[in-house]
DNA sequence: GAGCGGACTGTAATCGTTTACAATGGTTTT
DNA sequence: AAAACCATTGTAAACGATTACAGTCCGCTC
């Protein structure tokens, strides 16, 4: 079970290490005869290079790590193939690291990056703060971040525009004529807790109305924390006719809370989520959401990120800022709700 | 931006390299004074070694592969995570390969373990055949095998009991009076469809019931598919009452065809599925399901696995056949259907 | 005081590649 | 016929770690 090694293929073909190695990058330097026997004796052999002695020969892995904060929500797995889509046409390998919402876990895979296991990590919607993630790119590594802007030369970053998403859902909601819209935000730390609050209130003000701090509240982008969060907010506020939630599952929440209280939606409530993830067309009605295109986001991140590796271009800022869709189904429209009776 | 290596803190600290790697490796032939030196140069050149000067030297990668069809299934993230449960504190990473229910990604993924990029490698229900496999694990490669029964002493295997878990749903549902029950496969390769199958015509036998193969159709394991089968079903025999679909996304199939069609569920119709996926839980009657304990398997199989890389033990056939619950919701049950009204 | 053993440290080989440089032999140029 | 060149191949030095083996120094025993 020893494994051949590039010394074994060359003494069984009679040439040296370098005419093996030549024949196995495609090397223009070699006769066609001697090419022709070191491949025969490779595929006798059943030879496959040792991967860890061409990594440390060339100082390059071929790989790229993507730590994403959870890898059961379809955020993060859109992401992923996204990069997979750019990254593996160009031979670089991917590999998925679970931080499993845990701050010191991302921390942990950083180190991927400083042991040279990699060539470069991209974060989805990383804990650690712009200073960290500057120190590491001060030092030479290369990393890409998904969500925010992490404001670093060196850092290209993708992300949605989350000012005009917000504004398009409170338009939305304004134009079916609602006055008292709740919004639901995220933990206070997620970037897209503060920018969608900001999107929040000047949908607010463009429509003249006024900004009611009671009508927003933390559900911590969980099921259950949307579920309490509404409970509040309802409570304070008596006439409250409409939803925003910061992300689905907050929404699912609201949706849950609705249906127990007995409050017909979008009728007595309407209820916008953002993701678009595939439960929100299950439950009745389903729930209407901002679509974000996560694997252009992922294309595009890895591509630039890749191109910053070969071509050494320090070509200053690189920020994608996509823009979403809102689609609308009949948790906040009338007319939907009474056509999509699946 | 260059990388200090043992050589650089040796060098700074006045000892070999070789006291440096053992005051790294916490090697107790060392001075304390000594130590505590090179320890203060470690961390004031913030070196981290090497990985790959590493693993080539100890000829280990401390990595385990897992190669999934789809990363998007919960079936496989929620395997993944009983790995990493098992495998993290043991100190090796997990590498996650998605090999997007491509026979040809997932034989390409192989080569990491040929080339040695990572230490062993565990195939969540891998399309290659059992020969395939054998010749791998005789190979001396290490490899594990989640979903069906490899059948080879080398490689370790954790699966469901499928043909309990089937006999289970179809007590179940001829104890609620079903006679006429369909049973809706996966594509016909797989291991779990032709098992089920096997479960679901014992189950017939004892209760005395025909098999008719008119009630037996295939739905390619999605929802389309499951939609487009029981339509056929449907046709084929008017008098069918159950519908037990080998996972769940059929079963949501059916239940939406159910849905346009106007039949009650579970009245007009009870469906089971398997997997017991969140999204069952969300649809209207809820879909009863089986649920398998994912994560368990994917804990023992990796600790199978581990021990037998370092122990070398070849301690013969090691199968972990799991048993499953099945969960009655309202999609097969009247009574749970009118208490569970979310 | 020679011999021995223990505690610690250093030297150098090794893992499997790639690649700069040198070497070879043959052909063309001058 | 010497020089220059080309195509092809080989030698050996990296890459960054671990570790067998060989010191060195010191204190202890006989």
């Amino acid at each position: 079970m020893k494994e051949p090694t590039i010394m074994d293929v060359a003494r069984q073909a009679g040439v040296s290490v370098a005419t093996v190695s030549r024949v196995l990058n495609g090397s223009t330097l070699v006769n066609a005869s001697t090419q022709e026997k070191v491949m025969e004796v490779i595929r006798s052999m059943q030879y496959t290079p040792n991967a860890i002695g061409k990594q440390l020969r060339s100082q390059k892995t071929m790989t790229i790590a993507v730590v994403v904060p959870d890898i059961s929500i379809t955020y993060c797995v859109e992401i992923i193939k996204g990069i997979e889509n750019t990254a593996n046409p160009l031979h670089y390998k991917i590999i998925i690291c679970d931080a499993q919402n845990k701050p010191e876990k991302e921390r942990e895979f950083m180190t991927l990056l400083v042991s040279r296991t990699v060539d470069a990590l991209v974060l989805v919607t990383p804990s650690q703060t712009d200073a960290e993630l500057a120190a590491y790119a001060d030092n030479g590594y290369t990393l890409g971040v998904i969500g925010r802007d992490a404001g670093h030369d060196a850092i290209p970053c993708a992300l949605t525009d989350n000012v005009k998403l917000t504004r398009q859902v409170m338009s939305h909601l304004i134009g079916h004529g609602h006055t008292r819209i709740a919004f639901l935000s995220g933990f206070a730390t997620a970037i897209d807790s503060y920018e969608r609050l900001e999107g929040y209130m000047k949908g607010l003000q463009e429509a003249r109305l006024p900004f009611v701090p009671e009508l927003v509240d933390n559900g911590d982008f969980t099921e259950d924390g949307g579920y309490a969060a509404f409970m509040r907010l309802r409570e304070r506020n008596p006439g409250l006719t409409a939803v925003f939630a910061a992300n689905d599952e907050m929404a699912l929440g609201v949706h849950k809370a609705c249906g127990e209280l007995g409050i017909p939606i979008p009728g007595g409530m309407a209820i916008v989520g953002v993701d678009n993830s595939r439960i929100t067309n299950y439950v009745r009605p389903p729930i209407s959401s901002v679509e974000q295109p996560l694997q252009t986001m992922g294309v595009l991140l890895a591509g630039k990120l890749i191109d910053q590796m070969n071509a050494n271009e320090q070509a200053g800022r690189r920020v994608f800022k996509i823009d979403s869709t809102l689609i609308v189904k009949g948790s906040s429209s009338l007319k939907e709700a009474e056509e999509g009776q699946r």
